[in-house]
DNA sequence: GCGACAG
DNA sequence: ATCTTGTCGC
């Protein structure tokens, strides 16, 4: 979109202060969904291709029942704190291909432990006013403690003085992973969400299969 | 001022 | 994110 691809920096922020005013964080817990769809997007090397996928997985089972890919140019370049803005686009194409609205969204990175409290979580959240929750592989903003060794633990992440989040353990001894609300759920849930839809693998299934599918869409849009 | 910095 | 095989440990 030539809107986003002449955005700089400074107006890009500007988006998020403007977006941020529709956030919707309850200070309680809620009925959990049954499905949930995960997100990522995967580049090509040396050009500006890439492919995002949108995955329908069912809690109680963890199974995956629909995957949606789209592909297309990235025109955002990667800017710590403006993820949103190289993301975005492709991933609400990805998710509009799915056969039914996205009950609840699951990112691949943070939702309100940002700079300016407004994640790829929270963006994509509000603009399709979806409950949404960002779980991140590494560091960005928040300190804290390190998490029990046991799945399931997990410490508060602490930015300014405020609890932006939770490193949280998927697997026994294996690395916590960086949980963070986006929007319209309470951090209890996205952390009970993130444990129960981990199987085995230290990221949780909805976001590693929309890897899994991402990856394979590219390299099929490259070869066949 | 310097370094660090989701994917 | 991506370039990349086998290997050690829970």
């Amino acid at each position: 979109m030539a809107t986003l691809s002449a955005m700089r920096p400074d107006e890009a922020e500007r988006v998020q202060d403007e977006l941020r005013t529709r956030l919707v964080l309850p200070a309680g817990r809620g009925p959990l969904p049954g499905t949930v769809v995960g997100l990522d997007v995967t580049y090509d090397t040396g050009s500006d291709r890439a492919v995002a996928a949108a995955v329908l997985v069912e809690v109680s089972s963890r199974a995956v029942l629909e995957v949606a890919t789209a592909a297309g140019e990235v025109t955002f370049p990667y800017v710590p704190g403006l993820l949103a803005f190289r993301e975005v686009p492709l991933l609400l194409a990805a998710i509009d291909r799915l056969s039914q609205p996205p009950p609840l969204l699951i990112c691949d990175g943070y939702g309100v432990a940002h700079p300016r409290r407004f994640g790829l979580a929270c963006h994509l959240g509000v603009l399709l006013d979806v409950p949404a929750f960002g779980v991140a592989k590494t560091a960005f903003v928040g300190t804290g403690p390190e998490p029990a060794a046991h799945r399931g633990a997990w410490s508060d992440l602490t930015d300014r003085g405020e609890v932006v989040g939770r490193r949280v353990r998927t697997r026994d001894h294996t690395k916590p992973v960086f949980v963070s609300a986006g929007h319209r759920i309470a951090l209890a849930d996205c952390t009970d969400l993130a444990v129960r839809l981990s199987a085995g693998f230290r990221i949780p299934e909805p976001t590693r299969q929309a890897d899994i599918s991402s990856r394979a869409a590219l390299r099929a849009s490259q070869n066949g």
